[in-house]
DNA sequence: ATGAAAGCGCTAACAC
DNA sequence: GTGTTAGCGCTTTCAT
């Protein structure tokens, strides 16, 4: 079976191809009875528009493409989530690719959607490179771009992201709280905005509760590479910290297995509290204090200014900059010790 | 700035179009030098090929659709990650759409594509429906498919899934061994060939240790819902089982919760095992043991069975239908009791 | 109210 | 080796 073109219907209804594209967009120049035959037709053949011939004469893909580090990550799948449902809604379509914290790959994708395959991108750039002529190029050839979580300050462009500092500056806080003097704090990466954020409040939670603040007690791991387990072991067991403020999930994880290595009790021993949107954290043993970012309204809320955008329905002062608020949730992992 | 296309590079150079593009895909035909001038221009002006003026012409867009349930799900985003690693290779792209296990959108999507957006589809079909029509008709239109995890037994196209029978045969019995004799089965919808293959194993192995194979120990959810947690408190209740197999991760986290709120004790009072691809099942309390598909490979070669058969390097005896070994690992949730 | 024809950017058959 | 031309399926002037 061929597929079913314009043509085809235009013959098979002794119209001209023109008339017939003109009754399917309900153009208000075609009578109302060819528009009831020309319809017809088409639900019976099961007629859908060739997109990439309505590309080529409307330069409108209604695609957008999606740029994350990982998809198998519950962050990022939940900002999938929202995106595609405000995308399903509008019907937009979703092209969804991932960097894996790979610059390289990261140029490749943008060089890729160069060629007019979308007509806008969200991105949570990729944490090793400070470089943004890749994604600069592509807004000069007009392709819209919306930045969320993980944005690049001095970048134009629409940013969603959620409150890293605050969320932090509460986090620390809760541990100090809990009575924690000596507090790692574990990064991924060192060049994101988010983990200046972080670790600034950080310090400053430190500095305001007149805890010594030590540079050593910040460690930074490579978010593309698997977690040296040997290499956290001996800082864990080198700075013997009372509590440990990992910036993502994975280091969480990390920690529990290695404090589980180490025969250390947690709270009791070592308190944790990481980034995280693991749904069942309040499961684990012992259930894990998250801070959890709002993915799926970050999803939804970059997806919207994005459409806007390539709508036209543009904002008129500028790019928007919106911080949503995280949620903390205070478990047994930050329990007070016995 | 406006985006570069062959022309532009045409009139730069004072040559034709259509030298520049045999220049570009390297044809014998085009003299050496001409060649270098053109990819050295080419590369300057960073030009990109309009993928959909090229589709136009070849019907080939280097694309193919990856239709899930569900994205925010381990075993699917594991999958998708299998998926993208052989489409990046071979340069093809994805398009990810979720059903959320609604037949409507299902056939909104395959009719979608039927436009000719994409060369092949990789589904995994919605767990609610047994009419496949609309799949039928994006394969007689000649968009290739193949099937993985949930397949539809008597329909003609390639299929990938894991051993449900052999595994679920392996948990059952690992129960049975842990001296369990009132064993609930949790399936998730009833429709699909795997929880048929999963619910046949049940009760085989209730069968072969003479235990009684009581029908109203197997309760069916719609996996597009919420659980109703109450319901199945009520059942477990009831039904006053030492074990329970779950058919999916949402489940047995369902049972955790259910047990904490009874004070019910796994594995002393409660036995648990589960399909999943949970990451951090063995961190959580207790850990749980799991039956866990190969979704990575699953996904790879899904994708590798597609990616041939779109390319015509068919298989000469027609439809593959690979089954891939899932890994049983026994955790304390079902450990010997007390 | 309908049709004819041009053109989006690219490829490929056919000249020369 | 390189240029000319037609055409993929669609939208959109411009005619009628």
């Amino acid at each position: 079976m061929k597929n079913v073109t314009l043509k085809h219907l235009a013959s098979k209804l002794g119209l001209s191809v023109s008339t017939v594209s003109r009754a399917l967009t309900d153009s208000y120049e075609i009578n109302v009875e060819t528009k009831k035959r020309v319809k017809a037709l088409a639900e019976e053949l099961n007629y859908q528009p060739n997109p990439f011939a309505a590309f080529l004469r409307k330069h409108i893909s209604k695609t957008i493409a999606l740029i994350i580090p990982e998809i198998s990550n519950n962050f990022f799948s939940l900002v999938i989530k929202g995106v595609e449902t405000i995308c399903a809604e509008k019907d937009y379509y979703v092209l969804i690719y991932e960097t894996h914290e790979d610059y390289k790959k990261e140029v490749r994708i943008t060089n890729h959607l160069i060629g007019g395959r979308v007509d806008g991108v969200l991105i949570s750039v990729n944490s090793e490179s400070d470089n943004c002529q890749h994604l600069q190029e592509l807004v000069d050839r007009n392709v819209k771009m919306v930045m969320f979580d993980r944005v690049v300050e001095n970048f134009n462009a629409s940013k969603v992201y959620s409150d890293d500092y605050d969320s932090s500056f509460a986090g620390v806080s809760h541990l100090v709280n809990r009575g924690c003097k000596r507090i790692l704090f574990l990064k991924a990466g060192d060049k994101l905005s988010t983990m200046h954020q972080r670790e600034k409040a950080y310090f400053d939670v430190l500095e305001k509760n007149n805890l010594p603040k030590d540079p050593s007690f910040v460690k930074s791991f490579v978010p593309s590479k698997e977690i040296d387990l040997e290499d956290l072991t001996k800082f864990i067991v080198e700075k013997k910290p009372d509590a440990i403020f990992c910036s993502v999930e994975r280091l969480a994880i990390g920690c529990y297995d290695i404090c589980n290595n180490l025969g250390l009790n947690i709270p009791n021993d070592i308190k944790i509290i990481t980034f995280s949107c693991l749904n069942v954290a309040r499961l684990l043993n012992p259930s894990l204090s998250t801070i959890s970012q709002p993915a799926f309204e970050i999803g939804k809320t970059a997806a919207r200014l994005l459409l806007d955008e390539i709508e036209g329905k543009n904002l008129a002062d500028g790019f928007a900059n919106l911080s949503l608020p995280s949620t903390i949730i205070k478990r047994d992992s930050t329990r007070k010790s016995l």
